[in-house]
DNA sequence: AATGCTGCTGCAGTCTGGTCGCATTAGCGT
DNA sequence: ACGCTAATGCGACCAGACTGCAGCAGCATT
């Protein structure tokens, strides 16, 4: 099997699913693998475009479209912005404060019961990664209960 | 304390919070209390419309986010689609099928560790009504994995 | 190295869901 | 019945995302 793990090996599975190794790609899947998690897709296109100016954004959703069908990449909701991009290999639940947009990164076990009782009262699989869990962070909540930004 | 129950009760708090008694207001308030739940704001435009045509969907809008801050309803992001609104005192948390669109609703209780996990470990409050929880429904996990829809 | 098939891209346009500024209308206290 | 001003209708606008199309460029082949 391909590693996923590397800017290599997800251009391998790329090609070995017919696709082409354009710039645009390459560049794509670097700035995915460069630090930081998180990403939304207008911040990857900026990235991309540090290289290759006339990428346009197009392009890269419909590359990450493709790089999610492949099963490299999910996206999650965090809110009401725009959505993030995450590599499938690190991805995890996010804990999103409605007040300062803040985001935790939580593991599945925090999900615990949820998952069990979602499938044994409802027969539902609970998607942990692709929307956030929404609330309030200790700080905005010490602050002051309104849902207001600041 | 006024009764948030009735259309009356909700019309009677506008009212004493200095709001004026309008048509759009009077229909909008009679429509959430009309049979159903999980209604958009084009479904409630609709609704209201049927009476009065030309009741703008920015007035809907402006008159949701009114009763929103009067704690009369509250909206909910039950996927990728538009907004739900729901009447505060009957609100739930929606468990939604990423393949079918359908919605589960479910109680407090079943988020139980998930909430007390939350606010142990990171001091974060959650808030299991703005957004679903995302995954599967039984029926469509039966019919296959994929995320694509029908 | 040149050729050609076709997948990919840039562009401009479109779509949805929602918000805003502004002139006008209409609630309602007096 | 009057007048203050909240509320409305309207159109423009916004962000985030997607699509159709003509042309460009990977890459297997010659």
């Amino acid at each position: 099997m391909t590693d996923l793990r590397t800017a290599e090996g997800v251009l391998r599975l790329l090609r070995e699913h017919g696709g082409r190794l354009t710039t645009s790609r390459r560049l794509l899947v670097e700035a995915l693998f460069a630090g930081g998690d998180h990403k939304t897709a207008e911040e990857l296109a900026a990235a991309v475009q540090v290289r290759a100016p006339d990428v346009h954004l197009s392009t890269i959703y419909r590359n990450l479209d493709e790089l999610e069908r492949l099963g490299v990449l999910v996206h999650s909701h965090l809110g009401h912005g725009p959505a993030s991009y995450h590599l499938a290999a690190e991805a995890h639940g996010h804990l999103v404060c409605e007040r300062c947009g803040g985001t935790i990164e939580v593991g599945e076990e925090i999900f615990g019961t949820l998952v069990r009782a979602a499938r044994t009262r409802h027969g539902f699989v609970v998607d942990t990664r692709h929307f956030a869990i929404s609330g309030m962070c200790a700080a905005c909540a010490a602050a002051g209960g309104g849902i207001p930004a600041p």
